[in-house]
DNA sequence: AGGGGTACCTGCGGGC
DNA sequence: TGCCCGCAGGTACCCC
């Protein structure tokens, strides 16, 4: 679900709703612990209420909350996590937690496969998942350069390479696939074999792409899984070019898209275009 | 050390 | 109708 689009979009959008309001409480349904641990409802509200947020980032598609006396939070939505901002208890089916601010706004933590998580840290407490992860695919600190020296140490193919997160963050399996499209890679060549000029190409289009996901609030499948911060569908589903198209003809030369598995994920290219 | 397989969950749609 | 299977935007952990 979420990748950097649709990450980049959410916090966005709560972000007017819940900065610098005073926390005054916190609750967790019976369903929702996994997602604090190693905390419960009762370590957590001690220590988040009477605080603030003072930003809220993203690296990839981590979300960091930093409070006003040192902590932060690290969430990360997974396959299924959504955030939104109500001004009453919401009575969702799949809410497992919620933050409670003094001006009466509750931010939402609304996940139906319960692999998102919502980690308190102490001041420096150090979070592995975050820091193994590789430069933002839109920071100006990533370079061509940089990706292809990292693409050129790497023996598997080019779609599991852009997939892993320590190489570069914030593409998943939707981006991937039109990233490769748009730069006519086919995904099973090996990672170590594109030029610095095809990384230079890739990379643009990457930006690109996730540009102007941002820009449409994301993609939303026809399962509509994936809802913004407001509730709404992101647009880019209609721009995409090969995602979930498998059997359609290719909007550049009309052969039908094929899916293949790779690494028990569907990955779509057009066997004509991408070589 | 990199890479493959699998686990973590719930829900949906297709085939029979 | 209902059951069983495969599938889903992601990461972490096991093993070799």
């Amino acid at each position: 679900m979420p990748e950097l689009p649709e990450v980049h979009t959410i916090l966005r959008q709560i972000e007017p709703e819940i900065l610098h309001k005073k926390v005054t409480d916190f609750s967790v349904t019976g369903k929702g612990l996994k997602l604090i641990a190693p905390l419960d409802q009762q370590l957590f509200t001690e220590r988040i209420v009477k605080r603030k947020i003072l930003e809220l980032r993203r690296h990839g598609k981590f979300m960091v909350f930093e409070l006003d006396d040192g902590q932060k939070i690290i969430g990360h939505l997974r396959m299924s996590g959504r955030l939104s901002v109500s001004r009453w208890p919401l009575t969702h089916k799949h809410n497992r937690l919620q933050l409670k601010f003094a001006d009466g706004t509750y931010l939402n933590f609304i996940d139906t496969r319960r692999f998102a998580t919502f980690h308190l840290l102490k001041t420096n407490q150090k979070y592995p998942g975050l820091d193994k992860l590789g430069p933002d695919a839109l920071s100006p600190n990533l370079t061509a350069k940089i990706l292809h020296q990292k693409l050129k140490t790497r023996k598997k193919n080019i779609y599991s390479a852009l997939l892993d997160q320590s190489v570069i963050a914030g593409l998943g399996n939707i981006y991937v696939n039109e990233s490769l499209f748009a730069s006519k890679s086919y995904p099973k060549r090996s990672a170590g074999s594109l030029t610095l000029n095809e990384t230079k190409l890739l990379l643009k289009n990457i930006r690109k792409i996730l540009s102007t996901a941002i820009n449409l609030k994301g993609t939303t499948l026809l399962d509509k899984t994936y809802l913004d911060g407001g509730g709404k569908e992101g647009k880019f589903y209609n721009l995409l070019r090969v995602y979930d198209r498998e059997a359609k003809p290719c909007f550049v030369c009309t052969t039908k898209i094929k899916r293949i598995r790779i690494g028990n994920r569907s990955v779509y290219f057009c066997p004509k275009c991408q070589t």
